[in-house]
DNA sequence: TATGAATGAGCGTTCATTCAT
DNA sequence: AATGAATGAACGCTCATTCAT
């Protein structure tokens, strides 16, 4: 007589949610954030208005969703090596090349980080940006914990440029004709030299 | 009675044209370029929406209007320096600073040009790139007539590093409260060391 | 097996429903019809959309039902004074002071009958006007039984002057800062004195 | 060569101004403020949702400027009164007397008064709220400024329960079948009947 | 040439109602 | 009977653009 929450329901509308941010990645990675509409994601989705609101207070939510999302994915991807490589050198190298491969395998992502989230509402930025800070930070701890290995006078600004190159060489690299680019791994490596040479001591 | 336009009513027209477009950074520049409305930036400029349809084809077109007066003044920057200093490395190294310092002098254009022209129409996004691609084909260009005195196994991914340095460690900066950041010539100098030791040999 | 619809049960959906016409009540009267939702009065009654429907046809219909049950009890209020009181005027006179008393004690239901329930759909505000009609024939009936006592042309129009008069003058009072207005009692005298003086032959 | 605004655009400008106005009065009047939409009102006077917008900020700001237009309607009303009658009594009963004549001939005004605006926003229910105290307190002053011919207790409530009672048979009056009601002039003495005789001292 | 009133397509969003569980 | 996720029609409103003057 007591209706009772059934697992297969919650899931199922789990399943929605999911559903509802995979289309928002594909949406507002092709078309932008403005050009992109709530009817596109939801039909795109296979969904509804009514349910898209039922998920998300508004299309600003979804895709700050979105983006705090590919934040939380990055931020695992350095956390990895963290814990697996003790030198710090070592560690910013591997975490940009890491970045670089992860981003260029899914340029959805990459272009919505990159270039879709620019410019957007004052909340949309800040999201944005505290994804490039925790990675700014990142690289930043690194430098302060073994500063003998690394040669840089301030290692906040060191850390934007790293960021910086990093993502201008691979917006870069995205919207050259895929069949005459050179290989993501040369790429990244040849980005990883650069940024290296002007960190390392010597 | 054959109407002839005379110079006086070129010259005024010129005149409209500029306040125009003028209004247009100011209002691109604070509000994005979404934000900004035609009558916003006629009422800021003293003139009508009609007499802004007689200068601009449509609001896409003021924009990258405005966009290309600032590819003019920054290849104009370069020019100079160009002219003027014959070491390649020096040459690379004063133009860095010194788009830092235009850039961080005039923050509305700034953010015109690194903030608010991502993820507009294909046509912008291409005014946008073809700055930066200016920027790194005439640093790429440097790195090839001197190249003993540059250390990069890639030219144009080493452009393009600098340049995303360059703007992101700038986007930092405008970012910050006035009172409390570094002195611009201080994180120009910081920028600049950066990429020096990602380029200069030995 | 036959499922047979055990008393339990029944009480059990008329809780149900009372709760949900409660809530009603209490949404319908400090939010107004429209911006009451059904979701606002599911989630105070404690119960589910779902169960709604189940009780009621739809939104109108509950809003009805209220405005019944508003009907029913004013019409025991006037039945008690008319079985008791043989004297036609004071019968009138009662009846105006104790529907005052009384909808100013239950200031939502007092707001759902003079307020919110203008301007709604046909059905809507015909069950309105039918409590007003009814009080208005309640006292119309009188005139004509004692028609020795009264001094008015046309008893139907002299109702509809009292009853306008009465719920004018309780809007107001319902309007005013609790801790600034004049007590009840005073105001119901008042109120009853103006139509008395209207009313009574003499 | 330079534009002028000339008198006829402005002229063209106003009509349509008005026109919008007599269109919502007329949507707003049969369908009430929820039902009537934009697009209706619109279509009616011929114009576009743009236009409305150019005209008013919002839905609820033209239903304002119609019920403000029909507060200075009835004030006017009562202002030609004063000025010509200076027996106050009479006033009052010469007053009461045009309000429900004037109403009762623009019944779509009269709605929108004495229904429809009911239960709205605070905005309007406070310019609606304006209107009747306005016709209120111009009887309580009348009445304060000969008491000797008045017989109340507290002018304010006597004031209120005027007002109620005329909108109240109107109302009534309003809603009964014009083939089969009494005319407008009968009703109107019979309202006024009522309430002088309630007001007059003796 | 200059003006600004006029246009209307298209957006984000709400909420009464349905229905699978 | 009870639940609440799902639906989609319909709303108010914005703003780039046009056009009569």
């Amino acid at each position: 007589m007591v209706y009772r929450k059934t697992p297969a329901t919650e899931a199922r509308k789990d399943a929605r949610r999911k559903k509802l941010l995979e289309s928002a990645v594909r949406m507002f990675g092709r078309h932008g954030y403005h050009a992109a509409t709530v009817p596109m994601i939801v039909a795109e989705a296979g969904s509804s208005v009514g349910s898209f609101y039922l998920h998300f207070r508004n299309k600003e939510e979804i895709f700050a969703a979105v983006l705090e999302d590919l934040g939380e994915k990055i931020s695992v991807l350095f956390e990895e090596i963290e814990a697996e490589e003790p030198n710090r050198l070592l560690c910013v190298e591997r975490g940009l090349e890491s970045l670089f491969l992860f981003l260029a395998q899914t340029p959805e992502l990459a272009r919505i980080l990159l270039v879709e989230s620019s410019g957007l509402s004052a909340r949309l930025e800040k999201v944005r940006r505290s994804i490039l800070q925790y990675h700014v930070e990142q690289i930043r701890m690194n430098i302060l914990e073994m500063p003998e290995v690394f040669a840089v006078a301030d290692p906040r600004i060191a850390a934007q440029c790293l960021v910086g190159a990093v993502y201008e060489a691979l917006c870069c690299w995205l919207e050259e004709i895929p069949e005459q680019r050179l290989p993501v791994l040369e790429v990244a490596r040849a980005v990883s030299d650069y940024n290296m040479r002007a960190l390392r001591a010597q």
